[in-house]
DNA sequence: ACTAGATATGAACACTCGTTCAAGCTACAA
DNA sequence: TTGTAGCTTGAACGAGTGTTCATATCTAGT
């Protein structure tokens, strides 16, 4: 029975993660979120409290996805810097055409809101924080490997890569040109073995 | 009369534009404009059509304010290179504290909307395109006084700026560290000058 | 099979949305 | 001064917003 329900929880949270993602917050209606999930107001309100309190959910669903998108990446590769450039070409080519939005959700999230909505604001930025961090463990994995010259400042190139991902889906939906864009991804972690 | 009203309405739009770039298209309505802009709802409709109008107004107003103070830029400098530097460096800082929003109100607009506004859509496309090939074409003047090596192509490196820009400035929302920011600029700027 | 507690339902609430339009006002030509 | 063309006004429209809650339905323990 718990197990159910958190079954089911786990479901609406899904389809409002996938809904949020393309339309945004202000975008959504409570009445869309109702029609696609297939349930009434009341159940809504009672699991989550409001409007914002899906969407937070939202954001943790959709961080935790990546997260563990790159986790199972590294488990697959023996070099962690393969995995770490697979994972971003996942994220800015493939979810170009498969996923919601082309944009990262934290990243559009953080575009679209104001300080009118604080709290999903700073989670926002939160679960960012988390995933740049991310990033900066598995460099160092790659580092300790000797993938990375060792005098490089790990921490600095996840916010360089950071940079770069958000720029290049951004760029991807105004110019979705998937060779050119590989090549630019290939150019970065090439930069990024490279000694100067 | 005619100048009077061409004021008004540039008057309109340019407070049109800042309540936009802040809020996002979904995030502003009409009732918001309609206080901000100090007029009725009757004039607005009478000049513009539709909140879809307005916007797409203000979208070029947005444009074209920048595209003129990259211009006014490269007239204070005999180095095409140093005005684009500095052309971002504002972009990206500066407008993080001054500006209605850190973002570009383009990219925003990129990210915010889907196919459902389709118009928009593809006008903000437009004139993020213009932008950069006015990005390349400062690149290919700088080129030709040798500030850049001269096998560099200049499309691509002006897509790569488009890139950093984008990423910089919606990274900058997250983690507002100036100093740090100027720093990876200054990284661009010195890669494009360098011969590799 | 019966009942008590939890959950789901969907009509309804107060409010805001984008938009319209008849009536009033303004400013210039004759 | 008067006529008229065009702009401004603000009340009003229907539809949509996020949210609530009394009622109906379901579930689990006896």
């Amino acid at each position: 029975m718990a197990k159910t329900d958190k079954k089911k929880r786990a479901d609406i949270v899904a389809k409002a993660t996938d809904l949020y993602w393309e339309k945004g917050f202000h975008g959504t209606s409570m009445r869309n979120l109702q029609e696609v999930i297939d349930i009434r107001p009341g159940s809504i309100y009672a699991a989550f409290g409001s409007k914002e309190g899906l969407f937070k959910e939202a954001l943790q669903h959709y961080a935790q996805q990546g997260l563990q998108h790159l986790s199972a990446l590294k488990e697959n590769s023996d070099s962690p810097l393969a995995a770490l450039k697979q994972f971003v070409k996942s994220a800015v080519i493939d979810s170009q055409m498969q996923a919601p939005s082309g944009m990262c959700m934290l990243a559009k999230t953080i575009s679209e809101l104001t300080e009118d909505n604080a709290d999903l604001l700073s989670e926002a930025k939160r679960l960012l924080t988390i995933i740049e961090d991310s990033f900066a463990s598995t460099l160092l994995e790659a580092q300790q490997m000797n993938e990375i010259p060792s005098h490089k400042d790990c921490q600095q190139l996840a916010r360089n890569l950071q940079v770069q991902i958000m720029g290049l889906r951004t760029y991807s939906r105004v110019n979705y040109q998937p060779e050119i864009i590989a090549n630019m991804i290939d150019a970065t972690f090439l930069a990024l073995q490279q000694n100067t």
